[in-house]
DNA sequence: TAGATTTGACCGTA
DNA sequence: TACGGTCAAATCTA
């Protein structure tokens, strides 16, 4: 794919790569120390990168990206297998439903903004998504080994929420490994109206990166290097997968754990609603968040600083190794290397 | 007993 | 007409 280097894409790279390096030098000490001044070190290391990757996201969202970058083949590390390229890829798609029309035209009867209205996923936690869902049928589908599950939001009687998903288990390849955790294919449909999760800010921020253009950043090697110096890893509240990480990881496992330890910070305390939004409600608006600050700092600070004292009330859950980690894999899984 | 899940039927689209 | 998506009655479960 080749990517057009605007000077404000050059920008927004080097800020995420700088954030990310000096993130990288330091997580001995923000995994492994706790004393208050490392503390602050690491609420200021993480400050500025989130401070950077909103200016980055920000920028990067507001160029505007050639379609065919959209169907363009993910450009991955030569350091991932071909199983983690699968498994970490996180591609947008746009139209292809064929009740989509219907959707489609309510999106444009509501006066919504031009995003897609369905996006793909994979991950091996299609059930941990920070949202509530109720599952309404499951089909075979021509050619799958496995069967479709279809889920629409809990709460679509009582708001009108239109969002559905639907999860698709991926065949194994020859070359899977009998512990290798399954993949699944996700695929959303409509964005949630309904404000429900606790964690909706923190998906809306998901997925408004999904749905940007595939953005090539400069450090190929930096996301594995970190994931594989990760082990073992301290335990985490939620049950991922296991209580701790295997001592051979890949990318995509440690994606979905962050996905879940993030519900568990977004539901063991209600985060406040950030300053750009209403002031009421813990619910962030979808609208404001996107017209406004794509990534704000002022909007995941408050997350932490919850999913802090759930840590103290909890135990010795590591808020900023978790963070970090879904600074360092879940903000960038959706980007191809 | 209410809410969630299962499952066969139905419907719209290509 | 085949296929995928949704509906809704039956069933399950906490």
């Amino acid at each position: 794919m080749a990517c057009a280097a605007t000077p404000d894409r050059e920008r927004a790279v080097k800020e995420v790569a700088q954030a990310y390096e000096r993130i990288k030098m330091q997580h001995p000490l923000l995994l492994h120390h706790r004393c208050s001044g490392e503390q602050q070190l690491a609420h200021s290391l993480l400050g500025e990168a989130l401070r950077a990757l909103n200016v980055a996201l920000s920028v990067m969202k507001q160029q505007q990206q050639p379609a065919a970058a959209l169907s363009a083949p993910p450009l991955m590390s030569p350091g991932f297998s071909d199983d983690s390229k699968a498994t970490m890829a996180t591609i947008t798609a746009r139209g292809g439903k064929r009740r989509g029309s219907s959707s489609s035209a309510m999106e444009e009867a509501a006066g919504k903004r031009s995003s897609p209205s369905s996006w793909v996923s994979l991950t091996t936690v299609p059930y941990e998504d920070g949202y509530e869902w109720r599952k309404y049928g499951e089909k075979r589908i021509n050619g799958a080994s496995h069967t479709r599950s279809y889920f629409r939001c809990t709460y679509r009687d009582d708001t009108g929420c239109q969002a559905t998903k639907h999860v698709q288990q991926q065949p194994q390849g020859d070359g899977a490994i009998c512990s290798d955790p399954p993949v699944f294919q996700v695929t959303y449909n409509n964005r949630h109206t309904c404000c429900n999760s606790r964690s909706a800010a923190m998906n809306d921020v998901k997925q408004e990166v999904a749905e940007q253009a595939p953005v090539v950043l400069p450090m190929p090697p930096l996301v594995d290097a970190i994931a594989f110096e990760r082990t073992p890893l301290p335990c985490h509240q939620e049950p991922v997968s296991s209580s701790s990480f295997p001592t051979t990881t890949s990318m995509q496992q440690l994606c979905g754990a962050v996905l879940t330890t993030e519900h568990y910070y977004c539901h063991g305390e209600t985060a406040a609603a950030p300053s750009s939004t209403t002031a009421t409600s813990p619910c962030i608006s979808v609208d404001s968040t996107y017209d406004d600050e794509y990534f704000a700092g002022d909007m995941m600070m408050p997350q932490m600083a919850a999913a802090e004292k759930a840590s103290s009330a909890a135990g010795d859950h590591d808020v900023f190794y978790d963070l970090e980690l879904f600074l360092l894999c879940d903000s960038f899984k959706d980007y191809k290397y």
